[in-house]
Formats: structure tokens, C-alpha cells, sequence
DNA sequence: TAAAAAAACTAATAATCGTTAGTTTTGTAA
DNA sequence: TTACAAAACTAACGATTATTAGTTTTTTTA
């Protein structure tokens, strides 16, 4: 019959991280225990270590893949030849649209990152300071040649970036709001909210 | 001599709590070990039970002294009597204001209420949700009376307050960005932002 | 079907957790 | 100075932590 395991709804592995990342968003991730996680995924603590090598690994992988999806959107966006405010707006809608589809690794990335250990945690706080300066760099054009008004880049930066980043409504938008109302409201308070 | 202790520079366990917050922000509240308390106050660990219950108390304590401050605010801006955007900036800018006066105890009530107990746990999410039911009431007159433009006043709120919560920069805005440019500039952008 | 590999299991490790008990030291009041 | 109370200490509790070792079961390959 061939492997069932790897390709069709991903390895094991990938379903050890699935359940984890829930569990980290529940109770965080000090206070999940590895005991927890082999009960969500239906077998026994030990036999986890015959997919994964640790606890913290599970967290490093949801960290960094987040980080470098990031890393590479404003590598796109920075090379394109657009007026600033369709810079930024891209990357809100990106990161918007992160939120909705890839909720739970952004979540964690966002909120539990500090229990990274070295050398991945300077690694990652590293990737993130860089993201913002060149985020900031972006609005800092973007004043320069008059499409956004007098305010302080980083400012404005973080402002966005945690407005987005912090919202929990993101999972349970379909009932709420809906996804695109949600997106659109939030681009139009933020544009209108820089542009001069 | 008379009592040295309570009063002068506040209680011994206005110390610990004091010393607990920083702790539970830097390492989160479950990671945190009441080792590691002891040691930040200066004694060992079973000394810190001659002056508080329980480790959850630390958090209880904090959490909803942050919340009542938030909703004996909203209950004096409900109360007056003038147009919906300036109750919005003024709740604005007491979020922004706590943030700098209160960074540690705000940081915590915003990150690490998961790890309250029960009854605890559904009190403080009650009061978290009526503050922001409350808080889109306002931004939904706003829209009404076409002071606030066509936008979802739950998005709203939600995108104020995690903005203003998720900064990490209030401590340290001494150095980076000054208290009073951080204000302007985040009252700016949410006010351009969500007016008609 | 037999051999090999993968993945589950049980048992147990040393370390750490929040907290209690009991005792000793320190500081205040009479 | 004596008596009392507050606050520190040491020792230890049982529970839980992530992880390892060794074994058995299950699945895949030949």
C-alpha cells in the first residue's frame, strides 16, 4: 500500500507541531507539558522523541518559519518600484493575511518567543529588529517624498505591527467578522491613519 | 524609631510584587519560579509566604487592579458630555498614559491572564469583554451620529487596544522616542484613522 | 513470509516545582 | 530587660518536569 504517513496529511511530525502549536496558545508554552501534547496527539510522552529531539525544537521551527516568511515578503516588497503607501499597505495586508491563515505559528512567534534559548533567541530578536528598521526605513521614505505626514517612523511601525500581531479575533472571523470586512478595516484606519 | 517597614517605600510585599512583575515579564508567569523570586527580594523562597498567599495571588492581585483602573475610566468618559472622538482619545491616551506609569502591570494583565484560575480566569475575561463592549458602544454612536466613518466598531477597538498593549517600547521611551511624541503620534494616527 | 526499520510502550532518571512544618533570628513594645 | 510578634531560616513534602534507556509492537521492505 506504500507509506500512508509522509505526503498525505503531512509526516507525524507535522502533526506533533499542529497540536502543539494549539497547546502553546492555550496555556503557553512553559506551561505546556510534554505530557499534554502526547495526550492531544493519542500516545504516550516518551514516544514523542522518536519524531521530535525537543521541546524547545517545536518552538524554534514555529519561530524561525514565521520569521523567514516575513523576511522574504519585505525582501519582495522592498524591490518593487510602487508609491511607499502601496508598500506599506501590501505588507499590513500580508501580515493580515498571516493572521488568517496561518494564525496559531504567527501567534506564538509573536508571544512566546522569549522562551527561545540561545543562540536561537538572538538569532531571532536579531531578525526582528531588522524587519522593523527596514519597515521603518520604508515609512521613513515615505516621508521624505510627502505620502506619509510628520510622525515617527518606528512609531508608526510598532503601532501596526502590534494592532495586527495582538487581535485574537483572527481564528474566529468567519463568525464575527468576516475576513475581508476585517482586512479592509483595518488597512483603511492605518492608511488614513499615516498618509499626510 | 517607629515602624520602618510599612509606609515608607511601601510594604515588603509591595516589593515582591513589584519584583514579581518584572520576572513575569521576562520570563512569563509559568516559567517563573518562586526561587527565582526569593532570590530578586534578597530572601529564600518559603520567606516570601510570611507575606503573600500563593504565587496565583501575585497575578490575581495585578490583573484586576489593571482592569478596575480600566473600568472606573471608562465609567468617568461614558459619563460626560461631549463629542465621540474626543472620548475615544481620551481613552486613548489613558491606555497610552498606563502604559508609561504602569508598564509592568499593564504588560502583565495583557499577557499573562491565561494563567489565572478559576473563578478568577472567567471574571477578568468577563470584565475584559464588557470594557471592550462598552468601548465599541462608544465608536458604534460615533458612526451613528457620522463623526467615525463606515468601519466595524469592534475592529475598531480591537485594533486600538492591541496596538497600545502589544508596545514594548514604553519603558525604554525615554531613550528612543519621548513620552510625549509617542502619545501625539499613536493619538494621531488612530483618530485620522477611524474619523469620518 | 522473513528481515529490518519505525514507532509505540513501560519504567525510571535527576531536577525542579509550589508549598508546609518547625525552628531560629530579628525587631518592637512593655 | 523581658515578652511578644514578625520574619527569616532549614528541611522536606509530594507532584510534576523533560528526557533517556530498554523493550515490545507495528509497519514496511525484500
Amino acid at each position: 500500500m506504500g507509506k500512508i504517513n509522509p505526503g498525505r496529511n503531512g509526516s507525524k511530525k507535522d502533526v506533533i507541531t499542529k497540536k502543539a502549536a494549539f497547546l502553546f496558545i492555550e496555556k503557553g508554552f512553559s506551561a505546556t507539558s510534554m505530557r499534554d501534547l502526547a495526550e492531544a496527539v493519542g500516545i504516550e510522552a516518551p514516544s514523542l522523541y522518536n519524531h521530535i529531539n525537543s521541546k524547545i525544537e517545536i518552538l524554534q521551527e514555529i519561530c524561525f518559519k514565521v520569521a523567514n516568511l516575513f523576511t522574504i515578503h519585505i525582501n519582495e516588497v522592498e524591490a518593487k518600484q510602487v508609491p511607499i503607501l502601496q508598500k506599506v499597505e501590501q505588507i499590513i495586508r500580508f501580515h493580515i493575511r498571516m493572521m488568517l491563515e496561518e494564525y496559531e505559528n504567527v501567534y506564538i512567534s509573536d508571544h512566546e518567543w522569549k522562551h527561545l534559548k540561545e543562540p536561537y533567541l538572538s538569532n531571532f530578536k536579531n531578525q526582528r529588529r531588522s524587519y522593523r528598521s527596514r519597515l521603518a526605513g520604508i515609512v521613513e521614505h515615505g516621508k521624505e517624498n510627502g505620502e506619509i505626514k510628520n510622525i515617527n517612523p518606528y512609531v508608526a511601525v510598532l503601532t501596526m505591527l502590534s494592532a495586527i500581531g495582538g487581535i485574537e479575533v483572527w481564528h474566529r472571523s468567519k463568525k464575527s467578522v468576516d475576513a475581508h470586512t476585517l482586512e479592509e478595516n483595518i488597512v483603511s484606519i492605518f492608511i488614513a491613519g499615516i498618509q499626510s
